[in-house]
DNA sequence: AATGAATGAGCCTTCATTCAT
DNA sequence: GATGAATGAAGGCTCATTCAT
């Protein structure tokens, strides 16, 4: 919709369409994904309405246009770890570290990408959700399957396998994340790094 | 709130508190919390506007309310299998299929819980839900010490427990519920009750 | 929905729904039935938002029940009118006379109705307004019958009867209320009203 | 404004202008003149916005110029039957049907005239709409005078001849325009045709 | 002639909440 | 305990229109 090639020498390189994003997740990052409106969002960058709506056709676009960039940009930190790993073990590892790292360091898109997926899969995209949801964990098994009929990895049914390898990590961080700076709070999930790690490891390995 | 002890010399034997609850559940599982509006309750149970404020104060607190029903619920059904759990392994495997029978036997509830959650949290019952959740923790904990202490179970930070035990089956039974009466959906937990429950005890054995 | 015993001695004898269709009234005259806006009316009665979506449910609404609320009116005037008429012939007059004497005495209504009838007639309630629409049709037919079967009137199929009669005042009417108050316009139907009741008379008479 | 003498050196034979007008009137017959926005008649032709407001100025530009084609092309077939007929008779016959036949044949540009007269005679080319109304009515009047000095028509007031000539037989079309594809409705005014020619006749002669 | 991004006023509607009865 | 009329802020969305390219 939006194409710009070098429009300013000067001040505002970003376009619409991304500045539109960055304000939609400032707002959820302000006050939970509901908060994210037309009017908040206006607000934040300059955009008008019609501009909002010609580039993402209804609120809900908006938050599902954040949420896809926000997932594929997660999905890439994550596979970057997985490519750089050795071996199964460290290949499982990288798959915790991977995403504990990512959501380290950049906690309002994760917990943006927690609170956005309902809405997400609920609406007019939810198709679309689904698919690419589909797709890492393809890539996942696909990546584990020749270790498991290489006996390196535990005969699981390979429904379960997400969620015994990704559950706790995505567990604690979810709790880690939902704590509003927190001053008692729950421990970075950096301090248990390579025990939710070595953890995963065991659940899989033969 | 409300109490009664002369439950109605006429009919009606459910009282409007427990109406009210009912019909707000029914919007949640519907559309979701966020759905769950004064009047769309109102059309569903036949209570008024007032008769609804009169009991629960406000919107925020008919969700509460409805929260902790179902949270404290949930924990007596839990409890009621780590009761009967003779031995650590099958204590820790309790704990498993304990929540997920729940999950299966009470879907409606469970996708509640998962979705009214964050909107509690940040509510002014906000602390209340804080000390519920370390209240199940504490209990969770300390039933684990004693075999900690005996041997019997590897020796992870306290803070990791509860996402170690819990996480995957948590992972999977959210999975399963955000799928909207799926077709092509995955299969109920049930299916893989034994091997989520044997991999609890395998994440944290020592 | 609103009911009010006897309010109060001094101002405001009137219902806030009687004021919220005044005030439409008001915004149709001044601009036509689109301009009819929840705003417009807010802003000419005292009324809130809320409350005219409590006691219409919608803009359409509103606009619904002002159209039968006049229709009605109208109905009963030209039924006094033929009422009182004896003979045939003065039947006949008395439906184009009492329609027009009605026209002429509420133009803001009459207009309101010749502009309101096709969005109320693709609105919620078209199926109400066909059954008036009808019902006032047969009423009309139902008053000829004897007469026509008496041989006092042409046997003309029953379908043309209220075109053949109402058209030609209909169209003299509906072309004098479109004139925004005009210099050089049409005349009153006043000026015709003999001429209209006589000619419907030669469109039916045996 | 858009002339074309030279009408494309590749394919599409039918100019812009035209393909926005008949996209407009698809948009008039599915919801009503109210419902022909801007971005619905682009979306149907594949004009863009600036192409629109290129041809036509202003959203009521492009339904003023409809009207006044639809408008021009339905006298054009009046009059082409009323040019055909022999004698006084036949030709005040000649103006009914020639309004039916034009009604039943082009039943959308009908019920689009009906819809869009009120927006036009409102808008800015008001005064050349009513010009054009006067125009047809002297026209119409012209026709009769030498038959009515001739003594074969009554003598009734030029206001309200086209009322009497043409007011049923529009009031018919009307009614039977204004049902949605109906399966209980009125039957085709083609049935009616000799009947309300007579009538129209029967109204006028001396 | 054509394009489409941008604008911003204006609209309808929902909703939580209050309060007199 | 219960009722429902009234309130008004807030939000989503449509739309005609402008303008640089």
């Amino acid at each position: 919709m939006a194409s710009r090639t070098n429009p300013a020498p000067t001040a505002e390189p970003t376009d619409r369409r991304q500045e539109i994003l960055n304000a939609a997740l400032a707002c959820a990052a302000q006050a939970g994904v509901d908060a994210v409106s037309i009017d908040g969002v206006r607000a934040r960058c300059g955009a008008s309405v019609g501009s909002i709506y010609h580039h993402f056709g209804s609120r809900e676009g908006v938050v599902a246009a954040l949420f896809f960039d926000i997932f594929a940009e997660q999905s890439r930190s994550v596979q970057a770890q997985l490519d750089a790993a050795v071996g199964v073990e460290a290949g499982v590892q990288a798959l915790v570290t991977g995403y504990l790292d990512w959501v380290v360091a950049q906690p309002v898109q994760a917990r943006f990408l927690f609170q956005a997926r309902g809405p997400v899969a609920n609406g007019p995209r939810s198709a679309e959700l689904a698919e690419a949801a589909r797709g890492r964990n393809q890539a996942l098994l696909a990546w584990f399957e020749p270790h498991r009929r290489g006996g390196a990895l535990r005969d699981l049914p390979c429904e379960l396998m997400p969620s015994l390898v990704m559950g706790p990590v995505q567990s604690y961080c979810r709790a880690w994340l939902s704590e509003r700076a927190g001053q008692g709070g729950l421990p970075s999930p950096q301090v248990y790094r390579s025990e939710l790690a070595a953890a995963a490891w065991r659940a899989v390995r033969a």
